[in-house]
DNA sequence: AACACGAATGTAACCGCTTACAACCGAGGA
DNA sequence: TCCTCGGTTGTAAGCGGTTACATTCGTGTT
């Protein structure tokens, strides 16, 4: 593997100048700069990072850490494209323009892959945090090493740079639809895991939007975990109650299928019998029958402002740490008991 | 950010014990490592990687370069979990064992994106390179300076490593289900992208399976580039024929499904008048109607081997270039006329 | 008591690149 | 002709770990 030294030596020149060359200095005559960018090419000399991290204190490296949910190997298969994945994509596309490359790391929340985390620090310029893949204080603990920006994390105020989106709102328009625009009064609704925060929000907001109308009463099934599957679970419980309510909301969309199918399996209509809703706006919402109503959330602009943040926190801007809240979009489509969409 | 030399003295010992510390070796006193320890624990150390890789020459990072399909911004987030992104969770899965991190890159091919990754393997210790993304004699001009696996591409005999999936006997198996199976005669294919090796070969082996049965034909539909909205347009040119086949397959599942849907559109019974199929096996074919007859491919196992390959190169392993092909497995279900399955 | 030897620890060179600073060069000015 | 000065290029000191080799220490031998 050929170094500066052996460029230098072969262009007759200081590793200086090589180094300059290299880095698009103007203080290079351009006759030198040829000679070396021949032999560079030549010689197909690519600069080893280590050395130069090592001596810029910059790695041009930026992490991303994230659950990874499906531990069934098929799961990851079947499923849509996860959150995760749509952020990475988002973050490596922002990325694109710059010298800096992206570094992956999922894993299950838990002491191990704390460690992991930690171990990882010490490759990257900054952190990318999806979702609470940490303890509150060991973010903190995080970002005090390095710049640090959480995305849909519930860590409030910690005092770190947090892009999410308003779970909140999107849920309470779409509780406002069923009971205003639909008429339904009693609704029900399949929550996701404990440890995601968004999942949480979600149940929170739905629950207390309808509990605001009076006469509206809401049947919360917790506990799935995001996947069709659980989804299929928690449409049998909902069977085993006295009354199936009129609407069931889910806190994602795989859920939210795998309710929908369920329920078809045993004979009830949606929406006609119960009309049946989700979050998140994945593809596959828009090919089952009944196309998904749903919440969109803006997760590909998640990433990019969370890739562009970090960045400017990699910089060196020192302002202070800002949590920026983006807004979803209601998208209705058949299953909430609306009329095909002409459009399409 | 403490160093070596911080610990080094607050522990009162030398450099050289503290990196034995840090790297587990076996000849220090236990109360030695023990106070080396605590002094880590307290300051917060982590190694930096930059210096450990340059004196290790070992960066415990690999990369992963791929092409980004969905260039426009919507089309990631609507489209199913895209190949490359399985094949990132797979090798993720891997490397959680070891201390290797992964590094991603993706990007149209082109020229630019060349210069990319030549920039990016300074970074790392070795290259999965997945599908296309390089003309042969870049990828070679690569896996001369580190190793290189590359999965799901054409570029054979290289002298590489290639770790791919039997398209032209999914297909064929595919095409006898059609042609044996039900007594379909007038076929059709819509392709994929012309610079996708997967697609290439699918059509080639469809086309010389159905040729190689007296009686059948195929009506070839080419050059779509895997995305829902491109099966729809197919199916267009297909409406616009003087005869619809009487079965089509798809190069991928998304396109299968935009075909389909196109085709009920018109009025079109799937698969009473026209049977359709995919490739690929992707979540939403399970649950669009009729449900997708598909052929299945091992897309996490291409990545777990592929970055098993990958590391034993790493580790030194000098064996020479090995192309391992794995098989394919045909999923019936509705789209092709066949009965409901019974299970699912 | 002197010695040998293995275990534990320290010393310092080195990994490959960047960059502050020094040195040099030629042209224009005094 | 000598000096000054901007433009180029070279020298060498880091950057923060690792590790070959040297050194020291403690213990059992003779």
């Amino acid at each position: 593997m050929p170094t500066v030294y052996d460029v230098a030596r072969l262009a007759g020149v200081s590793t200086a100048t090589v180094s300059r060359v290299m880095r698009g200095s103007d203080l290079v005559r351009p006759v030198t700069r040829d000679r070396v960018l021949a032999v560079i090419e030549e010689v197909g000399f690519v600069p080893d990072a280590s050395a130069q991290g090592l001596s810029r204190r910059r790695k041009e490296i930026i992490g991303l850490v994230g659950l990874e949910r499906g531990v069934n190997e098929t799961d990851i298969e079947r499923d849509g494209l996860l959150f995760v994945d749509v952020v990475v994509h988002a973050v490596e596309a922002v990325l694109r323009g710059t010298d800096t490359s992206l570094l992956l790391s999922f894993g299950p929340s838990g002491e191990q892959f704390h460690d992991r985390i930690r171990a990882l620090s010490g490759k990257v310029d900054g952190l990318l945090v999806v979702e609470d893949v940490l303890a509150p204080a060991q973010l903190r603990a995080l970002a005090r090493r390095l710049p640090v920006v959480a995305i849909a994390a519930s860590a409030a105020g910690a005092g770190l740079d947090v892009v999410r989106v308003d779970n909140p709102a999107g849920m309470r328009e779409l509780a406002m639809h069923l009971i205003t625009g639909h008429g339904y009064r009693r609704l029900g609704f399949v929550g996701g895991p404990r440890d995601a925060p968004d999942a949480v929000e979600r149940l929170a907001a739905f629950s207390s939007a309808v509990r605001s109308v009076p006469g509206c009463t809401v049947d919360v099934v917790p506990g799935g975990d995001f996947s069709e599957a659980s989804g299929r679970t928690a449409a049998r419980v909902l069977l085993g109650r006295e009354a199936i309510p009129e609407a069931v909301a889910c806190a994602n969309d795989q859920m939210a299928i795998g309710v929908m199918r369920e329920l078809q399996r045993s004979g009830i209509a949606i929406p006609g019998d119960v009309a049946v809703t989700g979050f998140d706006n994945i593809f596959p919402g828009r090919v089952v029958d009944p196309a998904l109503t749903t919440v969109g959330q803006p997760v590909r602009e998640l990433g990019v402002r969370a890739a562009a943040r970090l960045l400017e926190r990699i910089e060196g801007s020192t302002e202070p740490a800002r949590s920026e809240t983006l807004p979803t979009e209601l998208v209705i489509r058949r299953s909430c008991g609306c009329p095909a969409e002409a459009k399409e």
